[in-house]
DNA sequence: ACTTTTTTGTAGTGATAGCTTCAAAACCAT
DNA sequence: ATGGTTTTGAAGCTATCACTACAAAAAAGT
């Protein structure tokens, strides 16, 4: 019914992802969101209630469209060291994309921050734990279908992998250059089975 | 001459570091620092000239205390693997002790902003790059010490335990458990030579 | 045309940010 | 004591923070 928007919710979602991840939550405010928009922010607040809502709507975005690299190695069957030299290299990849903010968008938003002291971290939590449950399942499938034996459990691979794309996105806002951050990647990847190269 | 200052310079510093430490230098404003220190702001500034400057300070303070696990390293003369493993450790018992706040202070209080829009990562720069420099060094002198045969070259590798670093601060700060913290650490150790376990 | 419903732009809310002003206070030297 | 020097505490500065009140604007239903 009443009157139309004037920015569809998908597209304000997106530019406001690109804002935190480019920004981080604290240091964008809602002043440089409804700017970014190209509205007031009482069209920001009646749309998404709160800062943080708007937030937690940019994250849910982020993991459902840029986490996809851990899908794409479920789907391919590939060894298990394949497999992981194949996502780290593809979330790198986005990491040092010009076509999007530096970094994971996870991380660069809600900082190194702990979910007691930041709204930010909190909301990020779950998708940090997603990741690495499917991590820890896509390691699991692969060394089972392989039969390669794995330099420790599966869950605890996933996590050490889940702090290796913490730290190639930190090396990215560093400046690392892409040619280093492939090979950071492929020697990751040889620590996940047991005596490879 | 004049009026005794009211607290010790060196003091003043440790507790700025840990308020930065714990809550990040964004979050952490002038008007705590000068509650947790006990003096009004105009002492802080006098004494320091600004927040910056003070931080500057702090971090220093912390690159020369908390940062020793390197020269422990480098003075036992082990072979690569060993002498990974055991710094990565020493790193993280240092993140997760309860004797100071958790994960490492350069993560958590310049968080994962860019030198670019964040005054304290900038400072904060500098800190890492000699980080890396000196692991570098240490993997070099032991490759050579022992002969060992490296997975990629000191530099690479330096990089990647410089991102191996930051992620076991992040692990910690999401609350992974010390027991798990010290396998990833031997996981990533592996990764180093040509070859292992 | 008129009512209803929703969004919009403008202006402004109290709270807090980093920082400064300035006189009183606390020391040393004479 | 007195004068010189530095630090301290209290109050206040401007700017910005997330957020809201309110009425005009733009659509749909009748």
């Amino acid at each position: 019914m009443g009157r139309p928007r004037k920015l569809p919710e998908t597209e304000a979602i997106d530019i406001a992802l690109r804002l935190f991840w480019k920004q981080g939550y604290d240091r964008t405010s809602v002043a440089d969101l409804s700017a970014a928009l190209g509205v007031g922010p009482s069209s920001l607040y009646n749309a998404f209630g709160s800062k943080q809502e708007l937030f937690r709507r940019a994250i849910e975005h982020y993991a459902a469209t840029y986490t996809t690299f851990i899908d794409h190695a479920l789907e391919r069957d590939l060894d298990v060291e394949a497999a992981v030299r194949g996502l780290l290299r593809e979330a790198t990849m986005v990491y040092a994309s010009p076509d999007s903010p530096p970094g994971c968008a996870v991380m660069q938003s809600a900082g190194a921050a702990s979910p007691d002291d930041s709204e930010a971290a909190a909301i990020t939590l779950e998708v940090k734990a997603e990741v690495e449950r499917r991590l820890a399942l896509l390691i699991e499938r692969a060394s089972e279908s392989h039969g390669t034996p794995l330099s420790a459990p599966p869950k605890l691979l996933a996590k050490y992998l889940n702090g290796t794309l913490r730290g190639l996105s930190q090396l990215v806002i560093d400046g690392a250059d892409l040619e280093e951050l492939m090979a950071i990647c492929d020697v990751a990847a040889g620590a996940c089975v047991a005596g490879s190269t």
